[in-house]
Order: structure tokens, then sequence, then C-alpha cells
DNA sequence: TCGGCATTTGACCATCCGGTCAGCGCAACG
DNA sequence: CGTTGCGCTGACCGGATGGTCAAATGCCGA
């Protein structure tokens, strides 16, 4: 009987990972109704049927990259910590969520296009526990804000921003290295950019 | 003999629109690969053979689509005028930029698709008529900051950070909304967010 | 009114796609 | 050494998909 639960010897977790591997390459760069179970049971170098007894179904690996998604990209937001310094703290999640652009740029694309379709199979977990974990987090600001911390900003949009400024540069990656021209390594250029843009924009 | 070149009848011309209109929906949403000439045809309000009377080909109606796009894009950039005030410029283009969002998210993100898949069919523009315009305007802001009338900063990423923090609200639409609540007009909002943003970096 | 061209469509085709299934090779174990 | 069950595959299926075509319909000027 295929495994479809969770992997429990070494070839299942190994070849559960694979496939996974391979999707989140498709899914990220096709979107879910442009991959073909093919295109990753090519990328995976194993056989559809292979995949699909591993799987169920296509819809599942995507699900399984999903669900995996929400808590790496939000992770950053929850370490921002109401004790420490706030300029410091926010400064911080600028510079991971950067360091998870450069560095999961497919997992960025995955995400963005799920909210490009209008996040046909994420609607719950955005209306829910992002937007308990934005709420939350807003308070924060507002209540660094009231206490003339930090300038004060609409703080839902400053979040707004950082995921903006961060992710375009995984989402816009051939955009942003075909205008900076061949060679240029955006990264360091844009966390400098970004630790002078949000320096200026909190400073009271 | 089918038109495949440009519409010539008042027939033409109308249904060369219709057509185009639903595509640009239709891609915007689920990207290349995951349209169907029978979804664009339902939304046109067509039948699939006619479709391919006025366009030769799924391609065909895409190239047309990203051929428009690009000139619409770029053109409030290259309204930046070298002559102007340097902040009141830049405010402005702002502020173009994010109406552009507002009043046609689905070009927004017909674009994000295709950036998303690596630009396979807009890579000559990126690098060639793209880049150019933006290493003029990249002058013309290095120019800006030798004045000292504006702040420095990396001219390039400046760009960027326009493009990043306006089209995040067209592209991300579902999220923002979500996150923010129903009933909220997220534009407003965000016009006043990026004022503050700007105006600040921008300051000497 | 009528001839001719523009427009539209139903039927069709080859290919692709997600998914199924019967069975093969093989290692573990009695 | 036979059996059992995991991992894997070739062949296949029904429906979707991009595209074709001959024929039907509509529109317009002479």
């Amino acid at each position: 009987m295929p495994p479809h639960a969770r992997p429990r010897t070494r070839i299942q977790a190994r070849n559960h990972e694979t496939i996974l591997d391979a999707a989140l390459e498709v899914f990220a760069a096709q979107g879910f109704r442009g991959t073909t179970l093919d295109q990753i049971a090519e990328v995976a170098g194993l056989s559809k049927p292979n995949l699909l007894y591993y799987f169920p179904s296509k819809e599942a690996i995507h699900q399984a990259l999903l669900a995996d998604l929400l808590d790496v990209w939000l992770d950053p937001l929850r370490a921002m910590d109401e004790g420490g310094d706030p300029v410091a703290e926010l400064m911080a999640y600028v510079r991971r969520k950067l360091d998870l652009a450069r560095d999961y740029p497919r997992e960025s694309r995955l995400f963005a296009n799920e909210m490009l379709q209008g996040a046909p199979r994420m609607r719950d977990v955005i209306e829910g526990d992002l937007k308990a974990l934005v709420d939350d987090k807003a308070q924060v600001l507002r209540l660094w804000m009231d206490q003339g911390r930090i300038a004060r900003v609409h703080p839902v949009h400053l979040i707004f921003s950082i995921w903006a400024l961060t992710q375009h540069y995984a989402d816009f990656d051939v955009q942003v290295r075909a205008v900076l021209g061949p060679g240029e390594d955006p990264y360091p250029q844009a966390a400098a950019f970004l630790e002078v843009l949000f320096r200026k924009l909190l400073q009271p």
C-alpha cells in the first residue's frame, strides 16, 4: 500500500524530500496549473507513477509545500521581541527577511504565485494565522510609537513594506539582475539600501 | 483570410479588444501555461475557433499583451524630469506608480507572472529598453545627489524600492486586504505611508 | 435584391495530462 | 528456499488542450 502518510523508511524519507524539492522548483516557476507531473518527475529523476506512489495527487504535493511554507516564512516576524530595542528588532527583521529571500527564492516565488492567483489554497491561513500574527505585532509597533521610540506610521503598512522590499529581490530576481548588469550581486547592495531606508523611516 | 494583422473593421477592433481584455484577466491570474484558450473564450464570450480567427495562437495573444504592457508600465518613469524639483518629481513618480497598481492590477500581475517565470518572453526588452531607461534615470538621480538635493542612496535600488512598494499592492492584493481586514481601502493608506517613507528617505 | 467577403461555428484531430493498475525485481525473514 | 511485502514501472485510460477546417451565417455595397 502506498505510504501516503508521513515517511517511515529511509528510502521514503529520501524520495519524499526529492519530490518536494523538485516540485518546489517547478511550482515556483510555473504556478500550480502550469506545472505537470512529468516536469516534476523529470527534475526529481523519478517516474511519474513513482511520484504518485509517494503522494496521492499533484494537489497533495502542492499542499505539502504550502503547509511547510508559512511557518518558515513568518518565523522572523514572530521573533520580533516587544522587550528589545525597537529599531534593532525591526532592522533584524528586515535583515532576516532579506536573507530568506536570498537563500530561499523558490519558496518566495511559490508564495508569490499563490498570491497572484488570489490565494485559492491559502485563504484560510492568510485570514487566520497570518492576520492574527500581524495584528499582534502591529500592536507592539503601536506601543513603540506611543512611547516615541519609533516614528508614527501605519504599522501594518510598515510590515507590508518590509515584505515588499525583501521579497522583491527573490520574486523579480531576473529583472533585478538584468537592470543591475551581470556580475553584480544584488543582495549586499540591497542590505545596505534597506538599512538606510528603514533607519530613516523609523527615526522618530 | 483571418485578419492576423492589426484590426481594420469595427467588428475586428471590438473583438480584438474583447479578446485581449479577457486574456489579460486569465493570464494575470493563471500565468501562461496555466491559462487555456477555453477559459479566455468563455470570459470573452466568444467561441474558441473565433479567438483563433483573430489571433494565430495562444502565444500571439500573450505576446500582444506583453508588447503593450511595458510602454504603459514605464511611462511614469520616463516622465521623471531632470529639470523639475527632485523630491517633487520622485514623489510624483511614486504616486503615479501607485495609481497604476490601483487602476491596472491585472497588468501588474501579468508582469509579475512573467518575472516569476524568469521572463522567458521578455528577456530582451528587460535587458534592452528597460535597462537603458533605468540607467538613464539613475544618472539623473546621481546628479541630484551630487547637487545635494536628495540623499545619497543607491539610485537603482531606489527605483527598485518604488517598484516593489507600489506593485506589492496590486500583486499581493488578497494578502493586503485580508490582513487589513474587510472594508478597508488599502490605497489611501498606502499613499500616505509611501509619502512619508520616501520623503524621509530622500531628505538629504 | 444579390453577390461576395467577413465572421462564426460544430466537428474533429493529435497531443498532453493527471491518474490507475497489474505486475516485476528484490530484500528480509521464516 | 519459499514467501511476503516494499519500491518501482510500462502500458494504459478518459478527459482536457491547442489548433484546424469545411461549411454555415451575417453584413455590406452595387
